[in-house]
DNA sequence: CAATTTATATTCGAAATAGTACAATAATAG
DNA sequence: CTATTATTGTACTATTTCGAATATAAATTG
């Protein structure tokens, strides 16, 4: 018979509320410095329970920093898509960005990937290929809306978009670097928004 | 007597290319992955020699951070103290950093501080204020740069050289990352000399 | 309700790790 | 040459950690 409840015990866990709260702990002290414990506690799934689902530890790294940046990838690019003048555009884009880094949602604060994720790039190829996709992916949907900014008149041809849109990839590496290093939220906004008008107006 | 040989036992290390080889192991795998055991291979000391010199890991890996920081700031500092053009001056700075991120001098990827050492900001607060500190000199001593070229005519105000200088420390920071993440050098020289070229003439 | 199936909870063992106590070594001082 | 001093080398302990083996619990199927 097909039935909608599966056959054994339920799960007591829900899997995706579980891959949260394990980005959380990884977020925080790192690949290295997360014992299965914490995740353990921090999931509220007993290890044996956590093998079975996802696998071993580095498992469970890849696969919350796979889904973190995809996730990242596409909010980001929708507010990307926004019709509205790119200074406008870049500021929602730069202020959720900031929000994310600096704990709004969560508690953590830097870049999972950008920050976090980097560490293992040098023993792990896999995680440094995902790193860089990821601005890769970010570079190319802001240099789209600058160049369908110029199209449309909304922005005046600087010459490059291309180095445009690498200095706003940098600018969201720094403010990776600057939130997990301390930088109030208000601070980064500023600055945020000063870089923007200077990139845009000159 | 006063004698130029000390009492006892002579040290079979040197104390400063053994701080040199703790930063690598650090650089290369992070504080929480790096063991003791790898520590004591790499420097050529057993642990208690280590414990005796230099206190535990974590004394370590402040050590290693705060020496790595203050060696950076003033190399780079003097560069920018060049009298020569901003472009060529900023060209050389970047060039000096990328050197340094991309395994050139040492065997590593990645700064050491803005990458490695971040990732501990979270759990020790000095680490954090270390890390600000030491972009913050950066920009400092970039802003100072460029305006001595803006008083000397080498350069026309774009209005903000602190806006200005923010972006070459966010550039700064985007190499630390895009080099820890595989990036080639030569990839990363043309990216620098790309933006230099866009932020200084528009 | 008995059998089956899946998930959870407990327990165990092997390995790694941090830090320390103690013995051995290599120099100087007189 | 003996005592002293500082450093190095070895050995030990307590703890943490990963991973798995085993026992228990909660559901469905007929």
């Amino acid at each position: 018979m097909t039935h909608s409840t599966p056959r054994g015990r339920p799960r007591h866990y829900d899997r995706d509320t579980a891959l949260d709260q394990i980005t959380q702990v990884f977020w925080k002290h790192g690949f290295a410095a997360t014992s299965l414990d914490m995740i353990s506690e921090a999931a509220g799934m007993k290890r044996p329970s956590l093998y079975a689902a996802f696998g071993d530890k580095q498992a469970m790294f890849l696969l919350t920093q796979t889904r973190f940046a995809e996730r990242l990838s596409k909010e980001l690019s929708e507010i990307l898509k926004q019709p509205a003048p790119p200074s406008i555009v870049l500021n929602t884009f730069f202020e959720r960005l900031i929000e994310i880094y600096t704990g709004g949602t969560n508690q953590q604060t830097g870049c999972f990937v950008f920050s976090v994720g980097l560490i293992e790039a040098t023993t792990e190829k896999d995680i440094g290929a995902l790193i860089k996709q990821a601005y890769m992916n970010m570079q190319e949907d802001i240099e789209f809306a600058l160049e369908r900014a110029v199209a449309s008149g909304q922005l005046q041809n600087h010459g490059n978009t291309t180095a445009l849109s690498e200095l706003l990839v940098a600018l969201g590496h720094s403010l990776a670097i600057r939130a997990r290093s301390g930088e109030e939220p208000t601070d980064l906004r500023k600055l945020a928004e000063r870089t923007i008008k200077q990139l845009l107006t000159s």
